[in-house]
DNA sequence: TTTGCTATCACATTTTCGTGTTAAGTAATT
DNA sequence: AATTACTTAACACGAAAATGTGATAGCAAA
């Protein structure tokens, strides 16, 4: 892809505007230097901690912003991102990080980030990263995309221990999911109130839980 | 459960085996030769249809199974892979299909699908993503993994109606959400059991609601 | 200054919840 | 025929939660 290198001051047309929020100085200006020494791409603005970002990139408003994980200060890169995304629903964020936890991932991608690259990606492919998700794209490596894909089949199944349960246990809980009251769910299924309360006593045994709410909890398996 | 006979195991450890379930008989043949044209791959098997691939894989036992979405007959794809799923943790899935619709991703993801990519795939890629899936990777194209990322952020805003507390009563709220008792709270926050009454009472009253489980579950979006 | 929102604490009463114990009828299994 | 598991039901006790009302204080906006 060439790029048509225009001296025009209405720039972020064919450019890609990027800013740098790492504090570590040698990556950041290791990076600076490849984004400015790559046709196609700027790097408008670094940042090595998370709350001069804030104050600054509303300004600079880049197309797409790298962002590290652990910053000094008060703020950490996941919650700069948020912030940011709020505002600024068209800004992309990448994720530039050595972590590769579930946590960390998921919690970027909640706070708005859409790419989640590891800060061993080569130089190349840091730059194909940036287009691609500037371009509408969510690059990660097909490690990161597993953890990912692994959320939504632990989501499909069901508590194991939920199994243990029997069919009318099953239905007194869901009950008791939506918040009936014991009176409520006797009149609901047609039985005493006492036999409710027994039959809750037997799902907390199973479920190893002494309360509705934590019961609710696995059912909902979290 | 997933137990591989010696003589298989033996030469199944450098090369990955591969099953392809695929309708279109120019397809599943373009891809059957591929497959067996390229070192470090073998084709043992193909099927045009799911329930044939249903009867003939628990025997065939392959690394990866190619699946085709739309299928003649009763069962599609999606189903195909749950079941063997089920029966065979281990095995890998990939869906090799056209469509790039939320619906049929998520859908293919939950029934156990670790790679999604599009039959536009040249066959470089197409290779290198059976090997990647068969070594815990994700492959999927960047366009799709936005797809999911999506999800994530979908899922990650909160209710509106919790806007309306407080930040003091949104803790309190998720303290509540996670099990713990009044008593509990209070020494947690240290405040008086009988403030936590009182932000329990006003948030229930912002949020409609006449019981934790329902405060809870307007919490979690439900 | 007044008004409104928030956070805090207190008292009284009622209702709901969690637990323990007992037990009868049914259905499936051994 | 005996055993086991499930569902149903009742009574009692104490803890916890919900409801209703009243009060003080800080702080910020009107």
């Amino acid at each position: 892809m060439t790029v048509y290198s225009k001296k025009k001051s209405q720039d972020s047309m064919d450019i890609i505007s990027v800013a740098i929020v790492e504090d570590n100085h040698d990556i950041r200006t290791a990076m600076e230097l490849l984004i400015n020494g790559s046709e196609g791409y700027a790097c408008v603005g670094t940042f090595n901690n998370a709350e001069t970002a804030q104050e600054q990139i509303p300004h600079l408003l880049p197309n797409v912003v790298l962002m590290d994980f652990n910053l000094p200060g008060g703020m950490n890169g996941i919650e700069c991102i948020a912030r940011l995304k709020a505002e600024f629903p068209d800004m992309q964020f990448m994720m530039l990080t050595v972590y590769e936890d579930d946590d960390k991932i998921f919690q970027a991608l909640e706070a708005g980030a859409s790419g989640y690259i590891l800060k061993k990606t080569s130089p190349g492919e840091l730059l194909e990263a940036i287009r691609d998700v500037h371009e509408g794209g969510s690059p990660m490596s097909s490690q990161i995309a597993r953890r990912v894909v692994a959320y939504f089949q632990k989501q499909a199944k069901p508590n194991p221990a939920l199994e243990a349960l029997t069919s009318r246990e099953k239905e007194i809980l869901d009950q008791l999911s939506k918040g009936f009251l014991y009176k409520e769910i006797a009149s609901n299924l047609y039985i005493s109130i006492e036999t409710v309360r027994r039959h809750v006593h037997n799902i907390y045994e199973k479920l190893h839980v002494r309360s509705r709410t934590d019961a609710v909890n696995k059912y909902y398996n979290r």
